[in-house]
DNA sequence: CTGTTAGCGCGTTCAG
DNA sequence: CTGAACGCGCTAACAG
């Protein structure tokens, strides 16, 4: 299979590589009609131009990096899909890499994607930490963070309204007559969990309610384990009512203690999730869970980064809106 | 941010070009010593080899495609995640793509990709016709195809065992005593689709089981289509004790169609879906369904692939087992 | 063991 | 309006 080039198609045209060159990039200073004898030699020969060879000089290889922890989580594998398509449709493929939290693979990967010279990299919930990541980021022309913020860099980032969502979940377990909520807080180095907890914190606060400590419980964000955190947690505090929960894995683990424990939710238990992943009006009971715009994250981290990469100013951070489900779990 | 190359680490190290190019590369006829030297130089720049620089002389990229019809599908988002596991494992990249089903998006994206100089394809459900489809395959140096089977071309095929799947599905619902089985049978053009039904028809013929055509109905493979789908075909066919469905999100709909025509599932009707996608066993009933290996379908995808790009004989088609998950929905 | 010479396929000077 | 030369950053052939 010998690859068709430019002389080729040169040569069958009776025309020199420049004029083949402008007539493909729809350059002017060239007549209509050499133009179109260009293109036919170009179809008829099924001439594909050399993408890498053009990178080589234009220093662009029409290409973004995409890094997420786990594409086959469904918030992930919305976010990419949202990249993608923004990217699709200025011409650009992306490179879509999973990290599986392992620090040491975001740093693999990382370094592959400046070898492979993107024009800029999308970044999802980074391990590293902020020294290494900002030298990281630093190979590439252009960046955007989601779900982090780093200080002192160029990069800009977008994420969703995480504390606020938290808030208006939690607010609405107190009008319902709540008062002892505890939540099961996800991963403890997790960002927006961090927020989430924050978010927690300051409606209860807000709320004049006390909270105890013991309310609150660190898990990972899988139905399994989550599932035994809930069990630990309802068993240790009796006294809880609600649950506000990390994650809609998470509160499908903790419907599930629930049951486990002869528990009904909501009537003995209410439980709110976060994510509104498509599971969650799917489980019974159906999830009273927050609604984040997953792909639409990707989408406008997509446009972002196109803006930047073609040198058009930028807002820093852009914090997209969230909204309350209210389904059966928490009614 | 001027990009530091070859000659830079050369000079600063005292050696020339090639020197440089032999101790990345690991070449051997380099003394020990100078190769750490250089080492330390690169290390001390900061400098990144140019992939694309590379990939002009040596003709390798070092990248993979990969073309899915919807990355947020869960199905597909584990291929994926197969494929890039198998790519990253050797140091390839893949660019993901999504062509939402939309064969002229498939063109584009097929020919972006040829731009982009892959060393090699993963086509996942292609929506093109074979003609069209093997013209484009000639423009890579090696492909695999998911989930389809093309006539007289090169690239290699995987898939998973879909009609032998439908069969012990059907036939367990067979041993439970039902005889009245119909399906909801999902897009009538998707190729699995036309598997699990061949499946499914063999089944009941081989049961002596006479099948009414009205007892197979075709559908959207998503939760709303097939819940009217499903209601529709119950109500028309109410001899029905069972229902084989095209997968599980077609299950799920029908679930919630019998939910509405207050048929108890599965006293009344049993229910059984295809692909076991993570929902399967959270969903109440929980889904009895066939279990299919999605994550290595990617994964040996993405080895096949690899195979054949360095030449290694290759079987022609992969088919990977299933197995009958039994959960509540058809016990 | 190391350096020199030639391109890879294309776009960007500059001349015609 | 068109063409000839040069170079992007790197590696494959040869030399030394």
């Amino acid at each position: 299979m010998q690859r068709i080039t430019m002389a080729d198609v040169a040569r069958e045209a009776g025309v020199s590589l420049m004029t083949v060159s402008r007539a493909l990039n729809d350059k002017d200073g060239i007549s209509e009609d050499t133009r179109s004898r260009v293109h036919a030699v170009v179809e008829r020969l099924g001439y594909r131009p050399s993408g890498i060879a053009r990178g080589l000089v234009t220093k662009r290889t029409g290409t973004l990096g995409l890094v997420v922890p786990d594409n086959s989580n469904p918030y992930f594998s919305e976010v990419s899909r949202g990249v993608e398509h923004a990217a699709f449709a200025r011409g650009y493929n992306v490179f879509l890499c999973n990290t599986e939290e392992d620090p040491q693979r975001e740093s693999i990967v990382l370094q592959s994607l400046t070898e492979k010279q993107v024009d800029g990299l999308i970044l999802c919930s980074p391990r590293l930490l902020d020294g290494e990541l900002s030298k990281a980021l630093n190979y590439f022309p252009a960046s955007i963070l989601i779900n982090r913020v780093i200080e002192n860099h160029a990069s800009s980032a977008i994420r969703s309204d995480d504390d606020n969502g938290a808030g208006i979940a939690v607010q609405h377990l107190i009008k319902r007559g709540h008062s002892a909520i505890g939540m099961l807080a996800g991963p403890e180095r997790s960002f927006s969990g961090r927020l989430r907890l924050n978010g927690y914190l300051t409606a209860l606060k807000d709320a004049g309610i006390q909270h105890e400590p013991e309310w609150i419980q660190f898990c990972s964000p899988m139905v399994e384990d989550s599932q035994k955190a809930a069990v630990d947690l309802l068993t240790h505090c009796p006294e809880l009512t609600a649950l506000f929960c990390f994650n809609d894995l998470v509160a499908v683990g903790a419907i599930k203690a629930s049951m486990q424990l002869g528990r009904r939710v909501p009537e003995d238990i209410a439980i709110v999730g976060f994510d509104d992943i498509p599971l969650a009006s799917l489980v019974t009971p159906a999830l009273t869970t927050v609604h984040i715009l997953r792909y639409e994250i990707g989408r406008q981290a997509g446009e972002m980064l196109l803006a930047k990469i073609e040198g058009k100013p930028m807002q820093a951070l852009t914090v997209l809106p969230v909204e309350l489900m209210l389904r059966t779990s928490a009614p």
